[in-house]
DNA sequence: CCAACGTCTGAGCAGTCGTTCAGGCATCTG
DNA sequence: CAGATGCCTGAACGACTGCTCAGACGTTGG
């Protein structure tokens, strides 16, 4: 216990956003950190795809619609995909492009080779 | 099941990476999306602050040193983090870049606002 | 109007996670 | 050498998670 650095503790303290950011940032990327979810996001973010309905996306990933529906109501409620519904179809895409730009920065750290 | 565009899954199909990156950059997010971890690489991500021990990390956390240690452990083993030992204290700091790019796109999306 | 369809939802279960606790290993100090 | 320090580790417990299942809702087509 004796050996805290207060200068650089105290440094950072003031750096860290407040526990509530926190949190919804910690909320977010958990989010992403399923891989059913993480392809959900990650082939919305492709580029020439656009929007993706429930159909689509549960033969996409191998999953049935119903596990693929509460996988998007946890993105929706995060505000990380949006849909649009006509008819009885609902289409999905991403909520904005910081999504798309973290999922590309994360890619480019697991290609790195060790 | 009828409604599945076959031509824009299968472009999705291919842009996804496969199943061994996935779930690699899953288990990458998963790890940042606990609070105590992602205080931890907010932390070390901070300008100015560089390596930080896990004493300090625990004060600045608020949580035991075991569960720093903990912590540490898993974001060591995805190559989140790397540490330098000396005598018997262990420094800690981030991997590589990327990881404090994505903790930085990750809060432009929270604090973007509703 | 009725049946089929696309989607959403709550309950429940197996699996996973983060913490605490107790103790172990090096290293430093007196 | 003996104790203290900094850190690591495995076991274990409560909390949480993601899936399946069964059913409900609104829309569409005959």
């Amino acid at each position: 216990m004796a050996c805290v650095d207060f200068v650089r503790v105290e440094r950072a303290r003031q750096a860290l956003p407040d526990d509530a950011t926190v949190r919804t940032l910690a909320d977010t990327l958990k989010a992403l950190g399923d891989p059913t979810r993480l392809q959900i996001v990650i082939a919305l973010a492709t580029e020439g795809v656009g929007e993706l309905c429930v159909c689509d996306l549960a033969a996409l990933v191998g999953v049935s619609e119903s596990a693929v529906s509460h996988s998007l109501r946890t993105l929706r409620h995060l505000r990380l995909v949006r849909y649009r519904k006509t008819g009885k179809i609902a289409y999905y895409a991403l909520d904005d492009v910081h999504v798309g730009r973290l999922v590309t920065e994360g890619l480019q750290h697991v290609e790195e080779a060790p």
